[in-house]
DNA sequence: CGCCAGGCCGTGT
DNA sequence: ACACGGCATGGC
């Protein structure tokens, strides 16, 4: 069986395995952006405590952050680790929005794919992941997301060359491989299909798919085929 | 104590 | 183009 097929597969699996996520866990587009930017390289229960920092201080808006200092920001996000770039970052992210979209998610949102994409990419402190996790979980465009459980899956269960190197063009073909798992699906579900996958890649990715492998009781591993190396 | 976490960026080759 | 190290804190 082809990778792109067996990618599709596996999607049936640990939706199976753990059913629908539900994604991204925040209440507004502007907190799964908050979100995304904080969990760069950091576990989610870190995140949420830079997250409960910032409602408290009523900061979980553009407006909240605009009346926030550097310092004020870098400290509320303090606990989700990297905060000085993270805050330099997420202050950039807001006078972009400002500057350039009148205040507006929803403008930033209704511009074109490519053009938004690129744009995302050019600020700073946003790679691939970050992007297109704006994309599909704050602006509901149909992108797919991938990370570094995704690759790890990938390349344990040589869906594509070994070794994998943790590099932009890695991330490009992970992108395309999901993007092309998809493609035989309906056009209107890719959307609510790329949501689910990252997620559930997410899901399994903590709890099986950890950098020394701890892969006992992993649903992907379903027959011999599939089995991790 | 050591390793790990839902990356990104600058530098050297 | 690619490898490599720095960035930082909290959980286990």
């Amino acid at each position: 069986m082809n990778s792109t097929r067996r990618l599709r597969k596996m999607h049936d699996t640990l939706f199976a395995a753990y059913g629908p996520q539900e994604w991204w866990p925040a209440r507004t587009r502007f907190e799964v952006i908050l979100g995304a930017y904080l969990t760069q390289n950091t576990s989610w229960t870190s995140v949420e405590l830079s997250l409960a920092n910032l409602r408290k201080a009523r900061a979980l808006s553009l407006a909240g952050i605009r009346h926030l200092t550097l310092a004020r920001l870098t400290e509320l996000i303090r606990p989700s680790g990297f905060a000085t770039r993270k805050a330099a970052a997420i202050r950039a992210f807001v006078q972009m929005i400002d500057r350039e979209y009148s205040g507006s998610l929803s403008k930033l949102a209704a511009t074109p794919a490519t053009t938004l994409e690129a744009r995302l990419l050019a600020l700073p402190g946003v790679g691939p992941e970050t992007a297109h996790a704006i994309l599909l979980y704050a602006l509901d465009h149909p992108t797919p997301v991938a990370d570094e459980y995704l690759r790890r899956i990938v390349e344990r269960h040589a869906l594509l060359p070994n070794p994998l190197p943790k590099n932009r063009r890695t991330y490009d073909q992970l992108h395309a491989l999901t993007r092309a798992a998809f493609a035989a699906d309906p056009a209107q579900r890719h959307h609510r299909l790329f949501n689910e996958f990252h997620a559930l890649t997410v899901v399994v990715g903590k709890a099986h798919c950890g950098r020394t492998a701890r892969c006992a009781g992993c649903p992907l591993a379903y027959d011999l085929e599939n089995s991790c190396n």
